[in-house]
DNA sequence: TTGAAAGCGCTAACAC
DNA sequence: GTGTTAGCGCTTTCAA
């Protein structure tokens, strides 16, 4: 690989010139410019943007942290994180933790060495202690945890998971099952307390029992079709995109008709559930805003650390379509 | 961020002890070792990879540029790799060109000027030119195109296509279309030739017509309606996740008994398909094999380049569920 | 067994 | 306008 030394020769020109031209630092006079421009071009130079992050002591590069890549609502918002970097000319460094803590530290570790600008993290649970002494501007994504020294960007999940409780009740239903992956995490505890209050207000008794942990496995359906033999119900929220697809194998399974004899409410929406017949009724989460205001978020702190930690609790949206019937 | 001096500083020794201790590079006596130890320990020092990267000319950093990394493909694919790299101690840098070339080919500057130590590469199209010139090892996976002078691993997609028509056949289909997204890719070209291939050694007649392009977009579902009505088809082969999501739709709107009066085979395997009832029937592509052994072409060529390139074709795999009836 | 120092490729301060 | 040079933080060679 040739180095600005090679081309600086190549075209007759000191480094300085070579780099003046490049990054328009300076006034480069019209013909050494060409001379430069035209070495770099019959070399193939590349800039090196390991020297330059070193003597910069910036790389133009964030970090961000998800828990799983392959899960779409991830996959959603890591889209609308880069295509933000992208506008404000950084580029993101993106690691999938796959759901394990310790992997999370360490890609965390890695990411730091590398030396990003700052950092956009979906931790694996709510323990965030050590993204706090990291030395970093770090900003806390949809799993917000209960961390009051980072900024955070989340999602009203009690807001969403009523108003989501409350379309099912207003529809009739009675008998609600909350299907929820594990109560480790905050997000959805806070979906299960916006479940609570929807039965409180309509002053119906909260059961809980019917709310049923299916775990963190994607093909864990037995919790969900016992529960649903056990207590009857006549619809299921599905507190996770996870979730509606656990929902819908435990309802075929049983071969309940749906959404007839058995109605089912989603969170997170994506693309591919349009596979499903009915077209599901869902709670869905706004990636695009999410994702820009954590860029935001971030870059304002990376700015300036002198400021106080804010948290921002976004609101979400009911998608009314097929899947929740009359009660 | 402390450095390397601040810890040599604290432990009271040279900044040659602190890189040794740190990296085992030669011996150190035990007590400045745990001094060492605890002033990194103390002063929470993460060594600055950017520096190391340019003082050791590589940075264990790989590229992996794929198209869209909403597209459960392609996310599969990531985590293959990811896992496959991980193992040998290489991190990988990800970025999605959103099927856009120009954007593919800042990114690709992009991830050269940071130096990585290799790149595997799904173009957005054919044309990879380019990429040949980019004076770094390179392996083209899954859209490997023509070129000749690159590693590539892809999977035989005619063979795949072809096995997959010549199921439909032997299911007693005769009209069957074939829903393409675009004649651009070699990847689609070639799933057309293996359809095409079966038809003959049928000897049944290849109407180039039943072969519909539907466009990259996801929701353009209109030709495949449109198409429908014309041909009137007893099975739809998509040549691809999106295309089945299509599929699904058109059946839908036209009210399609599903599978009794049309069939559905798919193309890649993806979780959220079994929201789809029936379930898919579909070729499945080995997402992991193709990681790893992309993986392990890029380390050999980063080791040693002076071997001819090579091509693999890995196989595809028929998994037959439900959304195929007999004619 | 350890320290001193060169140098990776670049940017920016300084000199002319 | 342009060139020279120090130095970013690290690894590694050379000296001791």
């Amino acid at each position: 690989m040739p180095t600005i030394k090679d081309v600086a020769k190549l075209a007759g020109v000191s480094i300085a010139t070579v780099s003046n031209t490049l990054n328009g630092g300076r006034y480069v006079s019209p013909p050494l410019r060409s001379a430069v421009l035209s070495a770099v071009r019959s070399l193939g130079y590349v800039p090196n943007g390991v020297a330059r992050s070193l003597r910069r002591r910036h790389t133009q590069t964030l970090g961000f942290l998800v828990p799983d890549i392959t899960n779409p609502f991830f996959s959603g918002l890591v889209k609308a994180v880069e295509r933000a970097a992208r506008k404000q000319g950084y580029q993101v460094l993106l690691s999938s933790s796959e759901e394990n803590p310790e992997l999370e530290f360490d890609l965390t570790l890695a990411l730091a060495s590398r030396q990003v600008d700052g950092l956009i993290a979906v931790p694996t649970g709510d323990s965030t202690e050590y993204l706090e002494h990291l030395g970093l501007p770090v900003v806390l994504l949809d799993r917000i945890g209960r961390s009051e020294s980072l900024d955070r960007i989340g999602v009203n999940n009690a807001q969403a998971a009523q108003t989501g409780t409350e379309y099912l009740l207003a529809q009739g239903h009675r008998r609600i099952l909350l299907l929820v992956s594990t109560l480790e995490l905050a997000n959805i505890r806070e979906r299960v307390e916006g479940y609570r209050r929807a039965l409180e207000a309509a002053h119906l008794p909260y059961h809980p029992e019917w709310v049923v942990a299916c775990g963190r496995e994607a093909n864990s359906v037995e919790a969900a079709i016992t529960a649903i033999q056990t207590h009857r119900p006549t619809a299921l929220f599905a507190a996770t995109n996870r979730l509606s697809l656990i929902a819908v194998r435990a309802i075929r399974h049983l071969r309940l008709a749906f959404p007839e004899e058995i109605s089912l409410l989603g969170f997170d929406d994506f693309e591919w559930s349009t596979l499903l017949e009915p077209y599901l009724t869902t709670v869905v989460q706004p990636l695009e805003a999410m994702g820009s205001t954590a860029l935001e978020l971030l870059l304002a702190r990376i700015k300036d650390n002198d400021h106080p930690p804010q948290t921002l609790l976004l609101p979400c949206e009911l998608a009314v379509r097929q899947s929740v019937a009359r009660a």
